[in-house]
DNA sequence: AGCACGCCGACT
DNA sequence: GTCGGCGTGCTC
């Protein structure tokens, strides 16, 4: 008998056995309809097989399309995903398939969005350039399969390696794609950088419609996109003939799904996906992460260098001051600033929280506000002039300023640090001529106002810029000659392992916004901790050095990328069932696991205690040897037994550890 | 995730 | 008496 098994969308791991009727064209990746428990739904077939069944099975009922949904190669990743990362294979299938798809017999015809011509660039192109276009031109016109770490420092020109190398691709006939992080929030500025493409681009991101999105995942399936310009969702698409894939920025954490099975990296999964097709990957990053050094010690990836600068740009000077008392900008970055501002020069000023300051507190007894759904500690926000509210940076519910504490009625309660909002109030009084925009996911949450606030600040409307780290973003403002970060030591004291990288990254990140032109940059760092490795480096401009003594810590402390880190979360309704099934899970792990030199930390509530009215616990999984034991762990919890009111979320090579 | 089944509270 | 709450269990 012929045997099908079917994954459906449903948070389980395994798949079912359905009767294949003799004469029933079906075979791997294609889409079905069959019963499902009281249900019918629509599966995807992942094997078929000769055999006979233990039990009586269902009969398949029919085929929705004449042939697979899903190509061998998007099966085998489909299936890849669901092994790597402990996530329900019919959820992993989901996520390569568009939602709604109707039929794969769309209209062919399919016009991306028209690229205006751009003329073609002359400029001289550095040594560091010419050597990573030879080395990476080379692999790819000898269809050579090879995977590359491209190091480039701030204003190295990767970008232009990157459209050199996708122009080359399309011009040979296959498929390129280019990952960037955030598009769906940096996507409207993207329309110039397709222009420069001079070939029809596909815009991928969460934002698109339904009808869009189906009509391109069909076009590059059959393809006739191109080129591809996506967040990391676009690794997942069905490529036909990819010949190149790039991933910008590499470092940056908006790669990793988090939130949503499967918890996958796009890093990752263009890895995999591109040696599948044979094809050529570029990693590029001025801060690669520390996972991508060690594939390069590896012999995974081959690192290509940029060290020069294109152009005249110099790298910009670095000043170190304490934050002053009692107030957030330091006379002497206030004074820059005002020098700019005579200048007729921009400013950029980064603040690592929205949000007018930090944590409000009782004076006398450290009453807290927390939110009544999340647990976590809520912020101070400027709703109108004076007016002032209190806001939950995970939910944004929002309450009103209480006048006394409802514990003991102090009336003195207070908010200590400073967000972005408060540092522009500070500013305007400090610098009452100066035009000040603030940038951060409060303003960008209103649709388009994003792109007036680039454009205004580009165009030179506006002479400082306030915001959080997404001002560190790759947009080029050619007038800002001084950078200044008012904590740049914020992130460091984040109970993650990561904190350091973090700050780094983000320092030399925006460092790197100061001085692109012809005019010499400024960079101004208040930090309490001038000798900590992350600022000393980034001031120094030293990555190299940084990622040396970073990796040892690293080893010696066990952690990522010298283990897998496996985040386990527990969440319910009822707070006791939910502790006690991750109390007994870790102790049966720790008995399992302890012995092959495995760790297991926890449990513990998790840093968010409470969402959406689930109590939550979670704890950590160190996994020394991934290579070898990571499937072995990750099997042991699929099977683990849970009580129905209990669910388990596991998320490999988390970010989020709250 | 759905969906059914089952066992307790306030309605016509 | 029964409509409906959501805890528990199952899906080839």
């Amino acid at each position: 008998m012929r045997i099908a098994e079917v994954a459906f969308p449903v948070p389980l791991h395994t798949g079912f056995d359905y009767f294949v009727r003799p004469g029933l064209a079906v075979g791997p990746g294609w889409r079905v309809r069959a019963e499902f428990g009281p249900r019918r739904a629509v599966g995807t077939v992942l094997r078929v097989y000769e055999g006979e069944p233990k039990m009586k099975l269902k009969p398949i009922e029919y085929a929705l399309d004449r042939g697979p949904a899903l190509s061998e190669e998007l099966l085998d990743c489909a299936l890849w995903l669901s092994r790597r990362y402990g996530a329900p294979v019919g959820e992993c299938v989901r996520a390569v398939l568009p939602a709604r798809l109707r039929s794969l017999d769309e209209p062919a015809e399919f016009a991306a969005a028209a690229a205006a011509p751009v003329p073609g660039a002359s400029w001289q192109l550095t040594p560091g350039q010419v050597r990573a276009l030879e080395l990476i031109r080379g692999r790819v016109s000898e269809r050579r399969p090879g995977a590359f770490l491209l190091y480039g420092v701030p204003a190295s020109g990767k970008t232009e390696v990157y459209l050199r190398l996708i122009r080359q691709v399309v011009g040979e006939g296959g498929q390129a794609l280019f990952i960037v992080p955030e598009i769906s929030l940096t996507g409207p500025f993207f329309g110039e950088f397709a222009a420069s493409l001079n070939v029809p681009v596909v815009l991928w991101h969460s934002r698109l419609g339904d009808a869009e999105r189906r009509r391109s995942w069909l076009a590059v399936r059959r393809g006739l996109v191109k080129v591809v310009v996506g967040a990391r969702s676009a690794a997942l698409l069905p490529f036909s003939s990819l010949r190149l894939s790039v991933v910008d920025e590499e470092q940056d954490e908006s790669f990793k799904q988090e939130g949503q099975a499967p918890n996958y990296h796009a890093r990752d999964v263009v890895l995999r996906r591109t040696k599948a097709f044979g094809a050529v990957a570029v990693l590029g990053s001025a801060t690669p992460s520390l996972e991508s050094w060690v594939a390069v010690r590896r012999g995974e990836l081959e690192l290509v260098n940029m060290p020069e600068r294109v152009s005249a740009a110099r790298r910009p000077a670095i000043t170190l001051l304490a934050p002053p008392a009692g107030r957030c900008v330091a006379p002497e970055l206030a004074e820059k600033l005002r020098q700019r501002l005579e200048r007729r020069e921009q400013s950029i000023v980064l603040v690592n929280r929205r949000g007018h300051s930090t944590v409000l507190m009782c004076f006398k007894c450290g009453w807290v506000d927390r939110c009544a759904s999340c647990g976590v500690a809520k912020i101070q926000h400027e709703a109108g002039p004076g007016a002032f509210e209190l806001r939950c940076h995970h939910c944004e519910a929002r309450s009103p300023l209480p006048e006394r504490c409802p514990k003991c009625a102090n009336p003195v309660l207070r908010a200590m640090g400073a967000g972005t909002q408060k540092v522009v109030s500070e500013l305007k009084k400090l610098l009452p001529a100066a035009r000040i925009l603030r940038m951060d996911r409060d303003t960008l949450s209103r649709r388009e106002q994003d792109r007036q606030l680039y454009e205004s600040f580009r165009a030179g409307r506006a002479d400082i810029l306030v915001g959080t780290k997404l001002v560190a973003k790759s947009f080029h403002f050619p007038e800002v000659t001084l950078v200044g970060v008012v904590d740049a030591d914020a992130m460091l004291h984040m109970p993650d392992f990561r904190a350091s990288e973090r700050t780094m990254q983000l320092l030399v990140q925006v460092a790197g916004r100061s001085g692109r032109a012809d005019k010499p940059g400024e960079v101004v760092l208040q930090t309490l901790h001038p000798e900590h490795l992350a600022v000393r480096s980034a001031a120094a401009g030293d990555y190299g050095a940084f990622v040396d003594a970073e990796l040892g810590l690293r080893r010696e402390l066990g952690y990522p990328p010298f283990c897998a880190l496996v985040r386990l979360l527990w969440s319910g309704k009822n707070e006791d069932a939910v502790a006690a099934a991750a109390a007994s899970e870790c102790g049966r792990l720790r008995e399992a696991l302890t012995p092959c030199g495995h760790e297991v930390v926890g449990p513990a509530p998790a840093v968010l205690p409470k969402e959406g009215g689930r109590f939550r616990y979670h704890a950590l999984v160190k996994v020394s040897d991934p290579e070898a034991a990571l499937d072995g762990v990750l099997a042991r919890l699929r099977g683990a037994a849970l009580p129905a009111s209990v669910r388990l979320r596991i998320n490999v090579d988390p970010y989020d550890l709250f």
